[in-house]
DNA sequence: TATGCACCTTGTAGCAACTACAAGGTCAAG
DNA sequence: CTTGACCTTGTAGTTGCTACAAGGTGCATA
């Protein structure tokens, strides 16, 4: 298949699958009389992984490292476990990050009841540093 | 105040400084007979906006909106409130993401039974499009 | 046959918001 | 008078793409 069909096939830009070709994250396709990248299966196969991996949100090193340790079929999986362990951890935390950033900018939307911005506590607030939004 | 200074007050880098200064986020500082950067309090109180600003997640563009809007003080405050609207929703969309992607995470967690990688279903989930990881 | 159009190629530059140098100037202390 | 901490400018790197530009290919249609 060619690139745009993988494209189309995978929900990946043209542009970005030639990205990953470079970056080594894909292994480069074979080529057509015509210079044209063909790619196999495989191929597809491992960018489908790539890029389920990419929207978990691991990172490109993150995803190169899936794509060695899912080489190794003999290994015990412990490290692809931590891999996600650690994943997860990351994730959570950035929760806790955004549910105490809205809890303050819901805070910052209440405390305007004035209609001029020289008397707007939102504008006030900015001024403060973080953590003495209230009052 | 010279640059490393206003940078330990407000917890910033002497370089990120120079960047906003370069992008007009703030106004440039007086010099000193040698050319250091020679800071006033009002430059203290943009900057310490402009972090608290970043830390609410407004992106840069949103920052020169906020800062021009503060400059306005006979106007009245309704395009702030609709700025911190805005960046209100855009952060409880990010939290409705990654709880999804936390859910997702916490699956692939609990589908690795196995010891050898070429059973285990976490490299096998990632090769399928993300929305089948079960079963 | 020509020509139009969608597709492909490479290479380079841009995005956000910094961060990290390098190479050199300034200033106070010892 | 030298050491060290600070400052200056300028440039390049980070992440993960995305967007051109300038040109080649392949196929259907006039």
């Amino acid at each position: 298949m060619r690139i745009g069909e993988l494209a189309k096939a995978t929900g990946t830009k043209a542009e970005t699958i030639r990205y990953y070709e470079r970056e080594g994250i894909l292994p480069a396709a074979d080529r057509t009389d015509s210079n044209y990248r063909d790619y196999s299966d495989n191929h597809l196969a491992a960018l489908t992984f790539v890029r389920r991996a990419r929207q978990l949100g691991f990172s490109m090193a993150q995803v190169r490292e899936l794509l060695d340790l899912s080489d190794r079929a003999d290994k015990p999986c412990q490290e692809v476990d931590e891999l996600v362990h650690e994943q997860l951890e990351e994730v959570e935390q950035r929760i806790v990050d955004l549910l105490s950033l809205r809890d303050e900018l819901r805070l910052l939307l209440r405390s305007c009841q004035a209609n001029r911005i020289d008397e707007c506590r939102i504008v006030g607030s900015l001024a403060r540093p973080l953590g003495r939004v209230t009052r």
